[in-house]
RNA sequence: CGGGGUGUGGCGCAGUCCGGUAGCGCGCCUGCUUUGGGAGCAGGAGGUCCCGGGUUCGAAUCCCGGCGCCCCGACCA
C-alpha cells in the first residue's frame, strides 16, 4: 500500500504529522530520558547552519563568543527574586558529586543570567570596559511538564547573547537591534514572516524590564514564540553588584541585556513550510542544497551515468551549491525521490542515459511544479536562480498564509469566533490590563503574542479594548501559542 | 498530581475474552532478476511477550502488586 508510507497529512491531524515527519526524515529521535530528545545528523545539519549563519551575524554586531558552565550555584538563582521565582520550579538540581552530597547545591542552568553576570562583576571596573558584548552557543535543562520534540523539550541547544551598557538607552538599543537581528535571520535565511514586539507583563522574561519577542504563524493557525530579546535594566547588576566607574567618576551599575534562539527554530522551520510529503528547506538552510540521482539499467548505462551526474557534481560543488549525489545501488529512482523529498532538499537533478546523450539534466522543484530539463551548460547558473526564487517564495506563500488567517480591528464576537475557529491572529485593542490579559486566557486558551512594533500595528489605532470596552493602551495580537 | 489508554522481534500491530509453548506487515541480512516516481522472487537473522509474585501439569493469556510510556487538564524558549 502506498498509503502506509505517506505522512499522516497535517489536515487530519497536525500533530500527527509534525511526529512523523522528524521520525521519516530522520531529524530526532526519542531519548531513554524522559522529555529529552536526541538530535539526529539530519536534525543537527539543519541547526548548523542555522548556528553558523547566526554567529556571523552576531560577529558582524560585534559580539564575541565564550564559553560559562553548565553547574551555577544554587544561591545564584536566588539573588534576583524574580528571576528565581520563574525558574525555580524548573531546574534540575545536583546533590551529589563524587560519591558525597555537595555542601551547596548545583542547579543545571536553565538560562544563564546569574552565572554570567557573577562574572562581569570581575571583569568590569570602567565605562571603559564598556560595552561587553559575549554570546554562548550551550544547552540549557528545564524540567517541562510535557514536551515536544524540537518545540519543548527537558534539555535544549541554544545560543544566549549577555551584554553589559552603560547606559539605559544603550542597552535598550542592543535588545532592540538583537530583536532586528533575529527578524533578519528568520525571514532571509528560514523564509519564515515574523510579527515583533513587546510581550505584557505576564510573558515577560522573569527579571527582565521588557522582553521583546518574535513570534512567527505555524500552518495549524497556532503561534510560536521564536526568539526574544530582553532589557534587563539594572536587575541583574544590582543583584551581582556589576558595577563600574562613569568618565565623571561616579560608581554606577551597569545595564544588561539578554536574547536568545534555540534548536525550536528547527521546529518551526517544519511547521511554517512542511507538507503533506515531508519537511520543506529553504534553500540556504538545507544540508544538501541539490541532490543527483543517476539512473540507469545496465552496467555499461550505470557508469556513464554516474560518471556524467559526478561531472554535474563537482561543477555545482565549485559553483558553491551544496550538493550530494545519491549513488546508492539497488534502490529504485523513486524511492530516493521519495526519501529526498521527506527530508526538504529544495532541488533534485535526475541524470539518466537520455539526458547523458542530450547533454542535460532534469530539474526537480521540492516545492512542486513541472520538471525541466536543463542543458548542462549553464547548469549551476540556473540551481542558484531557481534556489534563490524559492527561497523568496517561500517567505512569500507564508506570509500570504499568516496576511490571511489574520483579522484586525476585531471586536469581542470577532475574536471568540476567530480563536474558537482556531483561524490564526487576532489584532485589536487592549487596555493593558493583566485581569483582562488573564480572563481571556482562561476563557479562550489564547494569549496575547505580542503587542506588535508600529510596522506591524493596523492603519487605525484601536480605541476600546476588545474585551472589556475600556480606553485601549496599545494594539495587541492574540493567538493560541505554543 | 487528577481523568483515559497502552506495554508482544528495530517499528506498527494480532493473539489475551475462552490457558496448550508466539504470529502478521514494514524494516534488516544473503542471492538472482530489476532501476525515468516508493521493485519482484527465493532463502535467512532477530522475541526475558514491561517487572515481581501467585494459581495451574502448563501463563503473553487468569489473580495480586509494582513500573514505564502515550493522550487530555495545572508550568513554559
Amino acid at each position: 500500500m502506498a498509503d502506509s508510507k505517506a505522512l499522516t497529512t497535517r489536515a487530519a491531524d497536525f500533530s500527527a504529522w509534525y511526529n512523523e515527519l522528524i521520525a521519516r526524515a530522520q531529524l530526532a529521535d526519542y531519548s531513554p530520558v524522559r522529555g529529552c530528545m536526541v538530535i539526529r545528523p539530519n536534525g543537527y545539519a539543519i541547526w548548523e547552519q542555522m548556528q553558523r549563519a547566526l554567529d556571523q551575524m552576531f560577529k558582524d554586531t560585534g559580539h564575541q563568543n565564550a564559553y560559562f558552565p553548565l553547574f551555577i550555584p544554587q544561591s545564584f538563582l536566588a539573588r534576583e527574586a524574580e528571576h528565581v521565582e520563574g525558574f525555580a520550579p524548573e531546574t534540575a538540581v545536583v546533590t551529589h558529586g563524587g560519591g558525597k552530597e555537595l555542601e551547596e547545591p548545583l542547579v543545571v542552568r536553565p538560562t544563564s543570567e546569574t552565572i554570567i553576570y557573577a562574572m562581569y562583576a570581575k571583569w568590569i571596573q570602567s565605562y571603559r570596559d564598556l560595552p561587553l558584548l559575549i554570546n554562548q552557543w550551550a544547552n540549557v535543562v528545564r524540567w517541562e511538564m510535557r514536551t515536544r520534540l524540537f518545540l519543548r523539550t527537558t534539555e535544549f541547544l541554544w545560543q544566549e547573547g549577555h551584554t553589559a551598557h552603560a547606559t539605559e538607552a544603550e542597552a535598550e538599543e542592543e535588545a532592540r537591534r538583537m530583536l532586528g537581528v533575529y527578524r533578519t535571520f528568520m525571514e532571509d535565511w528560514m523564509s519564515m514572516p515574523v510579527l515583533t514586539g513587546r510581550k505584557t507583563d505576564s510573558e515577560r522574561f522573569a527579571g527582565a524590564l521588557r522582553t521583546y519577542s518574535c513570534e512567527a504563524l505555524m500552518q495549524d493557525n497556532k503561534a510560536l514564540q521564536a526568539g526574544t530579546s530582553h532589557n534587563l535594566g539594572q536587575n541583574f547588576s544590582r543583584a551581582f553588584e556589576v558595577t563600574f566607574q562613569t568618565a565623571a567618576g561616579d560608581l554606577d551599575h551597569v545595564w544588561n541585556t539578554s536574547w536568545g534562539v534555540s534548536t525550536r527554530l528547527v521546529g518551526a522551520l517544519i511547521m511554517v513550510h512542511g507538507d503533506d510529503a515531508g519537511l520543506v528547506c529553504p534553500p540556504r538552510l538545507a544540508q544538501y542544497q541539490v541532490v543527483i540521482v543517476p539512473i540507469h539499467r545496465t552496467d555499461d548505462e550505470r557508469a556513464t551515468v554516474l560518471e556524467a551526474a559526478d561531472r554535474v557534481r563537482r561543477e555545482l560543488a565549485a559553483s558553491g551549491v551544496r550538493v550530494h549525489l545519491d549513488a546508492r545501488d539497488g534502490m529504485k529512482p523513486g524511492a530516493k525521490y521519495y526519501e529526498w523529498e521527506g527530508r526538504g532538499v529544495p532541488l533534485r537533478l535526475e541524470v539518466g542515459p537520455r539526458d547523458v546523450a542530450a547533454g542535460s539534466v532534469v530539474l526537480a522543484r521540492r516545492t512542486g511544479g513541472k520538471k525541466e530539463t536543463l542543458a548542462i551548460a549553464d547548469l549551476p547558473a540556473r540551481v542558484h536562480e531557481a534556489m534563490d526564487r524559492m527561497q523568496a517564495e517561500l517567505l512569500a506563500s507564508a506570509l500570504a498564509r499568516r496576511d490571511s488567517a489574520s483579522i484586525r480591528g476585531a471586536t469581542k464576537e470577532q475574536f471568540l469566533a476567530h480563536v474558537e475557529a482556531n483561524a490564526g491572529l487576532v489584532y485589536a485593542g487592549f487596555c493593558g490590563r493583566g485581569e483582562c490579559e488573564a480572563d481571556i486566557k482562561e476563557q479562550t486558551k489564547a494569549t496575547i503574542r505580542v503587542l506588535p512594533d508600529e510596522e506591524f500595528r493596523s492603519p487605525e489605532a484601536p480605541e476600546r479594548c476588545m474585551w472589556c470596552g475600556r480606553p485601549s493602551v496599545a494594539e495587541a495580537v492574540w493567538a493560541k501559542a505554543y
